[in-house]
DNA sequence: CGGGAATTGAC
DNA sequence: TCAATTCCC
């Protein structure tokens, strides 16, 4: 045994062992180590939703499980990580903790303040980059200005070869015990986390785990189902709202089960070249949301685009409401929405759906579906989530144009023309053939008969005719311009 | 990662 | 006539 002091290893949205490069510094540092994972009650970053802390409880016992069978564990405390960080070093006598690099600017600076704080008690804190594929500094453009645009970010993005390789989980990992921490010495009591992280009201949890699996090794199987099946016809696939030819590797990917560089390097000869491409740079997309966090610290607040905060959104609880349960009585939205409340996930092309409509045809504001989607989503992603509402209400830097507003029928059309992702999300219009389902307030009568619905009790009428809806979001977007 | 009206073009 | 293409919103 060596007599380096021992090292901190703080796990945050990267919890996996492998391609963990916090975790490989502490382990080629020699001395022990202690993880930890802080569940942030300072107040100073904004809290998971409900449907997100569901799916960290299970990776945080996953975690757990497989730093067990490296005969280590994760100290789980809660509370203010500049207050426990510093203590638990100071109680260890720990001179280092690494961690991994946050691109929010209220997480960096939470991360600034326990570096400082870190230092009274001797001991040094180490950011490195592995939340995502390249840091956001390396791509710029030639004037060393920030790229706005996503495709010419990407073609600079691959401008710099491959991203880095992953690295294994490390071998021969030496632990601190936990067992410091029940004696006299600490105040912080472990965190109890089915009390802390499992909602009640509602009771996801039992059936969102009928969806989700946890753990490294899951998440890996998922990884290679997907790069051996779907990816092979990722490029049509994807967009069938029906079938399961999406990835689903992003609840993994927003809490750090698996990283961006593993899902690349792991698909970066599979499929055709098209399917490959597409499906990378939607792994990019992920990146660049990132990208575009780091730049614009107040997307997930401020509309990027400064014109549309002049656009007079309409207050509408009811609707909201309406939107948020599934019974909009459109049935392409509602399905989505459903399939998001029971299993904490929603096919993306569904996502873009249910956006438009409630930005658009609803003229809510894209911050309450945002909220909604960041409550709700087991994968709810600071950057992604701001930057697709943005994207869909046309309010961001590099947005889908004010005037392109979804069309639901005709979305169904394109993208469930059998009507079985609704079929299968409202099933009280089943029974509807597949020419009527998508829109059964044009159904005829006798065809509602017989599929036993009557409009307006068994399924809502839709509480915006389509028309009108589309043509108020268009006066009132149009008129922003210039103001 | 549009929609939809206007227009073209193959019958 | 009607589907494909063009082009403005």
């Amino acid at each position: 045994m060596t007599d380096t002091p021992p090292s901190i290893v703080w796990f945050r949205d990267d919890l996996r062992l492998q391609d963990h490069p916090a975790l490989d510094a502490a382990s080629g540092r020699g001395g022990r180590i202690l993880c930890v994972y802080v569940l942030d009650r300072s107040g100073t970053t904004r809290a998971q939703g409900r449907a997100s802390l569901w799916f960290l409880h299970g990776a945080l016992g996953s975690l757990r499980q497989t730093l067990k069978k490296h005969g280590g564990d994760c100290l789980i405390l809660e509370g203010d990580p500049a207050e426990i960080l510093p203590a638990l070093a100071k109680e260890t006598k720990a001179d280092i903790l690494y961690c991994h690099h946050r691109y929010q600017k209220e997480a960096n600076a939470q991360d600034d303040a326990v570096s400082q704080a870190l230092e009274k008690v001797g001991c040094d804190m180490k950011r490195l980059h592995g939340t995502v594929l390249r840091q956001p500094e390396s791509v710029v453009t030639k004037t060393g200005t920030p790229y706005k645009i996503f495709s010419a970010w990407w073609k600079g993005f691959e401008g710099l070869g491959a991203p880095p390789s992953p690295i294994p989980a490390p071998s021969g990992l030496s632990f601190l015990p936990l067992s410091f921490t029940h004696g006299k010495k600490t105040k912080f009591a472990p965190c109890d986390i089915d009390k802390a992280l499992l909602p009640t009201k509602p009771d996801w949890a039992s059936k969102m785990g009928e969806y989700w699996d946890h753990g490294e090794e899951a998440a890996h199987e998922a990884l290679d189902d997907f790069a051996s099946g779907p990816l092979a016809h990722y490029d049509t696939g994807r967009n069938d709202m029906a079938a399961e030819e999406s990835s689903r590797l992003s609840p993994y990917l927003r809490h750090g089960v698996l990283s961006p560089r593993q899902i690349w390097h792991h698909c970066k000869n599979k499929g055709e070249p098209a399917d490959r491409e597409t499906f990378l740079s939607e792994l990019g997309w992920r990146d660049f949301s990132w990208y575009t966090l780091f730049h614009n610290p107040e997307l997930p607040q401020r509309n990027l685009k400064k014109q549309f905060d002049s656009l007079n959104w309409r207050k509408s609880r009811k609707d909201l409401q309406a939107w948020q349960k599934g019974k909009t009585g459109i049935p392409v939205v509602d399905a989505g929405m459903r399939q998001l409340w029971e299993t904490g996930w929603m096919h993306n092309r569904a996502r873009m759906i249910v956006a438009s409509f409630l930005a658009k045809h609803l003229l809510i504001d894209w911050r309450q579906g945002e909220a909604w989607f960041w409550d709700t989503l087991i994968d709810a992603d600071p950057a992604s989530n701001a930057v697709n509402w943005q994207w869909v209400a046309g309010t961001g830097i590099e947005a889908s144009p004010f005037f392109r507003i979804f069309n639901p029928l005709r979305q169904s059309d394109k993208f469930d023309p059998k009507g079985d992702y609704i079929r299968r999300w409202v099933p009280e219009l089943a029974r509807l053939p597949d020419d009527a389902i998508a829109a059964p307030w044009q159904a005829d009568k006798d065809v509602l008969e017989r599929a036993g619905i009557r409009l307006g009790r068994d399924y809502p009428e839709p509480i915006v005719s389509l028309d009108e809806g589309r043509d108020r979001a268009m006066t009132a977007y149009r008129k922003t311009k210039g103001s």
